[in-house]
DNA sequence: TTAATAATTAGAATAATTCCATTTCTAACT
DNA sequence: AGTTAGAAATGGAATTATTCTAATTATTAA
């Protein structure tokens, strides 16, 4: 592989699995590697793309399986928009995500924790929120990108 | 038809679509009907099923163009949650979407406009949002349901 | 080293949605 | 009212992202 894991994500990576008994295999460390290296929020397709690069036998199930590892891990999570198709962000801090609608980018905006709570205010008394998604989408900044 | 749209939602519904130079059908009243006539979030597949049962002779294509057009006129909008399928709401003031892990039901949220202001602010200089989406997962009160 | 189990693989299957070619409808003009 | 051009509806095929399945391979604990 021409690249790895640093120790320090290595060590999350391993211990992140190993807390619910499943392997850190080769193609999981790769999928999450090829996430981590480029921040582009990648879809399934471009994660099998950057892979095979360095796993060729790698299967497309594979990706899949491991993507739902992962994101079953806690260490990388799904961000869907619209119908397009499913992609995967290394970014666990609280976030929102901006699509711009000319270039298909998509760019994390980070969320204030007042601004966080007043949107928690919102959720009814009686139920519980265990996931928030943010997601805005239209003209991004061309210029500044 | 069992039921029909009340005169001012007929009137919304033939000016919306005559403004951009779109005919007001009987399979598209029938869509938007059946979506305001019960506001539960349904599928493409629920509002077929509904419309079937007054114009028996509809498609499924139909549904889908139709669904294409109330959205494009703003009458209707789409939820998207997930990968699970687009559901339609005719719920136009500004809101977020609550979705039952549990049940699969999805509630509106409400959301004041002190709240919707400091999500507008996090969107960083140079970019233009023209739509927001907040969606929350978790379980619902299904004791006041 | 081996046995048990977990993960990977290739390819088929699924499900929601979109596309396409044809037919039917609508509304503006005679 | 009858024509006609454009718009909408129709049925079925196609597409696409994702999931499933059965067989093979890898990993780990003993």
């Amino acid at each position: 592989m021409a690249f790895s894991l640093s120790p320090s994500s290595k060590k999350t990576f391993a211990h992140s699995l190993r807390e619910k008994g499943l392997r850190p295999t080769k193609q999981r460390a790769c999928v999450y590697e090829v996430i981590l290296d480029k921040r582009d929020h990648p879809t399934a397709d471009d994660i099998f793309d950057r892979v095979k690069k360095h796993l060729p036998g790698t299967s497309f199930a594979t990706v899949y399986n491991c993507l739902e590892t992962l994101v079953g891990c806690g260490l990388v999570r799904q961000v869907n928009m619209d119908r397009s198709p499913t992609r995967y962000c290394p970014n666990l801090t609280p976030h929102a995500h901006f699509k711009c609608t000319d270039t298909g980018q998509i760019f994390d905006v980070q969320i204030d924790q007042e601004t966080l709570s007043k949107m928690h205010a919102l959720i009814p008394k009686g139920f519980l929120a265990e996931n928030i998604d943010l997601c805005f989408s239209g003209k991004g900044d061309s210029s500044t990108q």
